[in-house]
DNA sequence: TGCATATATGAATGTTTGCTCATATATTTT
DNA sequence: AAAATATATGAGCAAACATTCATATATGCA
């Protein structure tokens, strides 16, 4: 109760709900992971690239001719996916073919597309 | 095929693949409701505002308490998550009281955390 | 070896975003 | 009616971001 009083000059709170609340919060890693994971997934742009990569292999050229947009952004979005695992890449020649790296984003799209159609 | 040569100068393109992905794309309208969601996720402090309302219905000044933060903050949050119908509220008094909306939120929450654990 | 192709990347730029500060609104209390 | 409390919101600012342009790297081919 001492640490409420000391930094908070709210008085409406409801001690019990908080302190449970923030008794079982998430740790700094987990809530950071989670951001991390869910911005990449916050742009119409990856969206479209894991989509297209969740339905075949695909090297970057294919990307750009799926998405109709220049090569430079495609790639530069790629190395966000790519720091963030999300898609794995293979090197044939001088072509690079990505692919997703594992499974958990096609399931998360098929929440994010359950939450949006039932608004 | 023509709709290749036009707009793009490479060369390298696997136009089965091409074709296939790009005749299941998703619409604009799913493409950006996705986005628009993981994003409103992909925000550390979001993150944490939703799951402590996953546990317990709670008002501005508790959220302000939980996460330490202050209102003006807190406040402007949520008008984003209420915005996005992520969050409900409820007036009582002086007091709003917010929770989720629906419970995908905890699905996507879970799916996250299962593919942040998995690296 | 030299040229073309596929991809990656740094710098620059316009936009978006998250927070703070100040203030507005709404409700309760005195 | 005035003061206090709870919440919302506009403006301003710094940081993050998405794209473009120019260029670098790497591979295959003549």
């Amino acid at each position: 109760m001492s640490a409420f009083q000391d930094r908070c000059e709210v008085q409406c709170i409801h001690k019990e709900n908080v302190i449970k609340v923030k008794g079982n919060s998430l740790s700094s890693e987990e809530i950071l992971g989670l951001a991390e994971i869910f911005k990449a997934l916050g742009d119409p742009t990856r969206i479209r690239i894991l989509h297209a990569l969740s339905q075949e292999e695909l090297c970057v050229c294919d990307l750009v001719e799926v998405l109709e947009m220049n090569q430079s952004a495609i790639s530069h979005q790629l190395r966000v996916l790519r720091n963030l695992r999300l898609v794995k890449h293979r090197k044939e020649g001088k072509m690079v073919f990505y692919s997703l790296d594992d499974d958990h984003i096609i399931n998360l799209f098929a929440q994010g597309l359950a939450h949006i159609r039932h608004k």
